[in-house]
DNA sequence: TTTTGAGTTGTTCGA
DNA sequence: GTCGAACAACTCAAA
């Protein structure tokens, strides 16, 4: 049942709403919106991640009433497949800018270009497209703050507005996409939260009523629902960034120019990327520091069973709920890098499996942040103390609790110190697996060889 | 061109 | 308990 159509291939862009690319291919006419699963990046992805991806899909076949095609394979093959077997003459995405996305779409362009269908790319996952920020001298940025406010005067456009009458096209799903999504389903070994469109913007709204005025002093604070939880929405562009700096720009306050500037981040590291593709398997800034191997710590470490309650709270929570809250991030990253002495992307690989809001830029620079060896200018002597970070951002000892069983008998900060108490260790809670004190030194002292070597 | 000020997220020590 | 200084040195941006 050929049908002529613009194929709409989704990628980081899987909403209706503020959809630029949907906008421009509905101009042209009637849409197949397809996915492609790419066994490329689709095999290697842990259980979490395919999880997630295939609740998301489900709600976008859904939010397209049935309409979205499915298909499995190398997008160099099947998209220019698709193309011909509906007569499509356009194929609109969004542009990726990830650099294993763009290569691929480089590929897929020209296979399609050899059948002489057009390549329309409208848009991209961010407010402001990686590259187009620039300073003065034409270089991009590499120091944060001075890169939010040029991404800010920059600006972006307004949201763009659903296409009225949309008229759909179908194509039949492949039966192996389908059963790999049903596959993904049944075997994630977590409870994700509500997938797609609708999910994610009740969550934003619920966010705006009552956690935005508190934004700004509670987004530290893993104890407290103090953050947007949007993440694993905009990891696959359920939302756009665009639509919430829409919601937030008639909205006054800290808590409005705080959740702007952390949007900045997402923007610039991938800006950072864009200018910098090796910076994803290599440090930006490399300092020449010696690491360990991972051994039975690092798997200490993963499994949260390195006898520091904040480190093994957090790293609990992302394996059970496939999420971590920011400032635990830090803390756990800094114990790896610091306290542990491993190389980053060890850890970097360990989130990117587990995390549902796993975005390779974010999470790649992020862990280089921690590692001093990104974008950051960042004093060597920065070492979190997982003690001291737990009760400043873990007040009542809260978080610790609901994530560590054996520390539930610890009331209040006392579940930060097992240690000190008598019964600490009476419900089998690990005993630490290494003095921070001592290895904060070890972690200067190596910090600073590198240095005299240079 | 030169200079100056700033740089997400910290910790410890000593007064 | 609280507070300011020290912990180095470098890059980047803007005046």
């Amino acid at each position: 049942m050929a049908e002529a159509a613009s194929l709409l291939w989704l990628r980081r862009d899987l909403r209706r709403a503020d959809h630029p690319a949907l906008a421009a291919a509905a101009e042209a006419g009637r849409v197949l919106p397809v996915f492609v699963i790419d066994p490329t990046f689709f095999d290697d992805a842990g259980p979490v991640r395919k999880g997630w991806l295939a609740a998301t899909l489900e709600a976008l076949d859904e939010s397209f009433d049935g309409h979205l095609c499915l298909r499995h394979g190398d997008p160099a093959t099947v998209v220019p497949d698709l193309a011909r077997e509906v007569g499509a003459t356009q194929v609109h995405v969004s542009t990726e800018t990830e650099p294993g996305g763009a290569a691929r779409d480089g590929r897929v362009r020209a296979a399609l270009a050899d059948h002489g269908i057009d390549w329309v790319e409208t848009g991209s996952p961010y407010a402001v497209t990686p590259g187009r920020v620039l300073n003065r001298t034409g270089q991009p940025y590499r120091v944060f703050t001075p890169f939010s406010r040029a991404w800010q005067d920059h600006g972006w456009r307004a949201p763009a507005t659903e296409p009225s009458g949309l008229q759909l096209a179908t194509a039949p799903s492949h039966p192996d996409a389908r059963r790999l999504v049903e596959a993904a389903l049944a075997a994630c070994p977590i409870t994700l939260p509500p997938a797609g469109e609708r999910a994610a913007l009740e969550r934003w709204t619920e966010f705006l009523d009552d956690a935005l005025p508190g934004y700004d002093g509670h987004r530290d604070r893993p104890d407290l629902h103090g953050t947007s939880r949007l993440s694993p929405y905009l990891k696959f562009g359920v939302v756009h960034p665009r639509t919430l700096l829409a919601d937030l720009a008639g909205r006054a306050g800290k808590g409005a120019q705080r959740y702007v500037t952390e949007l900045a981040w997402r923007e610039f590291y991938a800006d950072v990327v864009h200018h910098n593709p090796d910076s994803l398997a290599r440090d930006l800034n490399p300092l020449g520091v010696d690491y360990d191997e991972p051994g039975e710590a690092f798997d200490a470490w993963r499994e949260g069973r390195t006898g520091y309650p904040i480190v093994d709270a957090g790293m609990r929570q992302l394996l059970a709920i496939g999420w971590m809250h920011n400032r635990v991030r830090m803390i756990t990253a800094s114990f790896l890098t610091k306290d542990l002495h491993a190389w980053w992307p060890a850890g970097a690989e360990h989130f990117l499996d587990h995390l549902i809001d796993g975005d390779l830029a974010s999470n790649t620079h992020g862990w280089q942040w921690t590692a001093g060896t990104g974008t950051d200018a960042a004093p060597y002597f920065r070492v979190f103390n997982p003690i001291t970070q737990a009760e400043k951002f873990d007040p009542d000892g809260a978080y610790v609790r609901r994530y560590v069983p054996e520390l539930r008998h610890l009331a209040g900060a006392a579940a930060h110190r097992p240690w000190e108490a008598a019964d600490g260790y009476a419900h089998g809670y690990p005993r630490r697996i290494i003095d921070h004190a001592a290895e904060r030194t070890e972690a200067l002292d190596r910090y600073q060889r590198a240095r005299n070597r240079t």
